[in-house]
This record gives structure tokens, sequence and C-alpha cells, in this order.
DNA sequence: GCAATTTTTTATGATATAGTAAAGGGAAAA
DNA sequence: TTTTCCCTTTACTATATCATAAAAAATTGC
């Protein structure tokens, strides 16, 4: 189940969105001040944050950055309508969208799907320094970067994602191309050949983990 | 660098404040009238003001009044001690906060750090020359400014405010024109290609940090 | 070591995506 | 109203990536 903090000084606010949220599975938690919320967030996990910016003593701008310091955790902020500066509040330093009230549940639903969406997705995977980003969509090895086309990507991300998995040419189809995907075998050798000397030209020790198994497919070597 | 205009007719009141702010990366300018103030305010772009209340001719007040004719840059009154009535009157005037005098060098930096926080959310981000300025709406380029639409100036601030995150065209159109815009990502390619050429039509290197990702969307190339 | 089989490499045409230019629409300004 | 500017779309060209076939190298089992 999807959790969410609730961060407002008025309870009513408060209410009304936990009110909007729970009948959608999120499970919500109120936090009245930008300390308690900061106080929740050290001592449990949650998918994302919902950030009044009109607040006593701590505002919103304040406890966002504060959250920043510890936390990736996505925050949206909630701004009054005369704000005009639209795109930029949704740029402030380490908030990922805002949301001016009043709003619409739709619109609130939208926003934080949206958000969801990116962020759920699968975390940073990495290997021995090689680390596989499919949110920045990047793979970088001791920090210099490595560019692959998007089924090197793929193929990286499957194998790293299920170490010491044997994978058949047909299974490697399945997952990167598709189910629809009419491609032959021999094309994923091809593939895997572009992203060994991709690798093999960064210094990557490709060829120590990247594996062919005669007759049956490919798979990562993980010797530990 | 964060930019203050000191405004008060006493020199040495003057000296005092420059002397506390500039050891913390403020650049300080000195005027020493409400007139002169307003002079420099028209000509130039500050990011506070510390306007004293007692100055003959045109006294805080007034100034604080004429400035928010033309400029919602933030002010500081600097106003003799417990005068509370004054207080009042300076926020309904239009000033953001107040400090009376005498006041301690930590008081003065801590204030100034409140109203930044909220103010300065978005201030201005720069890369290499190329400077976006959110509140003025303008991007320049050493110092001559470029011309950009709405949408244009969005995205560079989307790219310069996300260093090196790679940005689908769903997702730029999602930050850009919002959620219920049914616009088309070759849209985007049209506007990328407007600010490309804008941009270097101004000399700006634009092709070695605004770079496609092939099958994935665009990015701004930070090669530190 | 040798033959059968599989994998890797190489080369090339096909396809998908990005860049460019231009036309049309709509809103705001003159 | 006309004019101008900006946005969107479309069509075309250029380029990057993908798919396939065939040759070369490697692996396996005898």
């Amino acid at each position: 189940m999807i959790s969410i903090l609730l961060v407002d000084d008025e309870p009513r606010m408060l209410d009304l969105l936990a009110l909007y949220l729970t009948p959608h599975q999120y499970h919500c938690t109120k936090a009245y001040s930008g300390e308690e919320a900061i106080t929740y967030l050290t001592q449990n996990q949650y998918d994302l944050v919902l950030l009044d910016v009109m607040m006593p003593v701590m505002d919103g701008w304040e406890t966002c950055q504060k959250i920043r310091e510890f936390s990736d955790v996505p925050i949206i902020m909630v701004t009054a309508r005369d704000q005009k500066n639209d795109i930029v509040h949704g740029l402030k330093i380490g908030s990922d969208d805002y949301i001016t009230k009043p709003f619409h549940e739709d619109e609130l639903l939208e926003r934080i799907n949206a958000i969801l969406r990116r962020t759920l997705a699968i975390k940073r995977v990495s290997f021995n320094n090689l680390v596989w980003d499919p949110q920045k969509h990047l793979v970088t090895y001791k920090h210099s970067s490595i560019t692959l086309t998007p089924i090197e990507f793929s193929l990286l991300g499957l194998f790293l994602c299920h170490v010491n998995q044997i994978f058949s040419r047909e299974h490697l189809i399945e997952k990167v191309w598709g189910f629809s995907a009419d491609t032959e075998g021999r094309t994923v050798d091809s593939h895997i050949r572009n992203l060994r000397d991709k690798l093999r030209m960064s210094n990557y020790p490709i060829d120590d983990y990247l594996k062919s198994v005669y007759g049956v497919g490919y798979k990562w070597l993980s010797n530990s």
C-alpha cells in the first residue's frame, strides 16, 4: 500500500486531503507542522509528501529544504493561487511538483499519480561501481557515464536485476522487446556484442560478468 | 551572488551594515537617501532592500510605498526600538520584515536569510554566463539579453534547474504545458529547435549542452 | 585433433527517431 | 480591421539504431 505524509497546520485541510486520497488506496498520515513531519520522516518510510507552504514557525519551503538534507522522498508543494510564476514553483530547489489551492480532487490525484509513476519505478541498481539508473536513464562506471541505446540499456538492466539467472534468447526477447516482437534469436547476439563493446571501452571488466552459456543463452555472473 | 541595497542617511550606519554583510557573500550597494535608492532600483536588480525609517526629506515609509509601486523586491525596515505601531504600519505598506536598532549581527543575518529563503526560492539560475532570471523573466548571455517566448523560457529553466536529468517529451509537456494539455510530442521538438536557434544566434554553445537522447528525450549536459 | 555446433564478429539494408522547414490557426497588439 | 507573434502540426530530410545474413572464431564431444 502506498503511504503519503500530509503536512498542514489546518486540521480541516488535512481531513479534506485524507478524504480525497484514502478511497484511492493511499494510506495517509497527518502532520500538523514541519517539525512533526520531519520527525515522522526520520522514523518511517513514505512514498510521497504533500506539503503546505503557508505554515507558522517553519514554512513549507524551509521544511522542504530540511527534508532534502536527508531524504529524496518526492514532495508536492501546496501553494496559494495568487503566485503567478507558474512553472517557477515547480522548479523549486527540491520539490518535485506543486499544486495551487483550491484544487479539484482529480487534479490532485493526477499529480500524485504522475509523480509516483516516475519515482515508484525501479530504483538504481549497482554492481561493483557500475550503476544502472532507470529514472535518469543513465549508466555510469566509476562516475563516468556510458551512453547506451534503449535496447542495450534494457538488456543491462535485466541482467543486473537478475544476477546469476540464465536467460534464453527467447526469454530476453520477451522481456526486452515485448511479447508481440518477431525478433530472431541471433539479433540478441548483436546487441550483446554492442553492449560488451561499450562497457569494455569504458574499462569495465564486462567479460568477467556477462557470460554466454553454451547452447542455452546468457547470464550475468556474480562470484559472490 | 546575492545583492543587497542599503538605504540610510548616516554613512556610519551604511558602513556598519556593509561590514556585517560582505563577509557572508552579500554584495552591498549604498544609497544615502530614499530618492537615491529608487534610482538604483529602477536601474539594477537587487535581491533585498534594507531601509532605514528615520531619514530626512523622504522617510523610510514613504520610500517603501514608492518602491512598491513598481517592484516586489523584499524590504526589511530598520526602525528605532519598540515602535510597535510603526511595525504594523510598515507591514501594511508592503515591507516584509523589520529590525530594531541597535541590533546584533546574528539577528540581522537571520532575518535576511529568513526572507531570502521565501522570496529567493527560485532566484536566478546561471550556467557559464547564461543567466535565467524568472523574476525579470529574462535570459542573458554575457550580459546581452536573449528574447524567448514563454514556452522557450520555461523549457530552458526546467533544464537549467535539473542539469543532467533526462526528460521524456511527455515529462516536458507535463511540466511546461501542464497536465490537461493535449500537445503532441513532436511539438516539443519545434520549441527545442527555436530555443537552440536563438541561443546559437547569441553565440551560446548550446549544442554542447542541450542534447537529445535517442529514443528517450532531451537533457542539459553538464560535463562536471 | 577433428567435426559438429554455437557464439562472435562483420557488414549491410531496413526501420525508427530526431532535425528542419514551412504552413496554418488563433490571440493579442496596432 | 489588419498585422504580428507565438504555438501547433505536418511533411520531408538526416541520422541513429536495429535486424538480419553470412563469415570467422570459439566451444563441445568424440
